[in-house]
DNA sequence: GCCAACGTTGGC
DNA sequence: GCCAACGTTGGC
């Protein structure tokens, strides 16, 4: 099983918004960049991933689950562009924000450091366990 | 709200 | 195939 991380702005779409729609998931569409498109392609039904909260908020608030594969994204016509539905699992108990992630040595390798403007992007095991740590709540 | 960083587009 | 121009993202 692998990990991600899922960037949204809790203005538009945020945490709550997510935990509304329940255990049926919603489609993580909208996504128009090859390299996010390209790892929701290779997710896998029950893979995982932080939900984080960009531009207000900078923090990791929830876990999600891929609920649906990879499949054409429903808000567009453009062949090119395909998501995966997710789910709300479970809240952090303390969210762990992007400070604190900077802070941390063993998350300074982190794509959310490292290339900040992608969307959708992979998790390593060791991270995962690092910030469900920091944030108090099961991996 | 600003703007740096990044990705995409399109003329040549 | 290069790269200037443009658009978008997201931290600050």
């Amino acid at each position: 099983m692998a990990y991600w991380l899922f960037k949204s702005e809790p203005d538009v779409f945020g945490w709550d918004d997510l935990v509304a729609k329940g255990d049926s998931g919603e489609e993580w569409d909208g996504i128009r960049n090859y390299q996010a498109r390209n790892n929701m392609r290779l997710m896998a039904l029950g893979d995982l991933g932080f939900f984080y909260h960009s531009r207000s908020g900078l923090e990791i608030v929830g876990i999600v689950e891929v609920c649906a594969l990879s499949h054409p994204d429903s808000t567009t016509n453009d062949e090119r562009w395909d998501c995966v539905d997710v789910r709300a699992v479970r809240s952090f108990k303390m969210p762990v924000s992007l400070d604190q992630i900077k802070k941390s040595p063993e998350l300074s390798d982190m794509v959310l450091v490292k290339n900040s403007r992608l969307s959708v992007q992979p998790v390593t095991d060791a991270e995962w366990a690092k910030v469900c740590e920091m944030g108090q709540t099961k991996p």
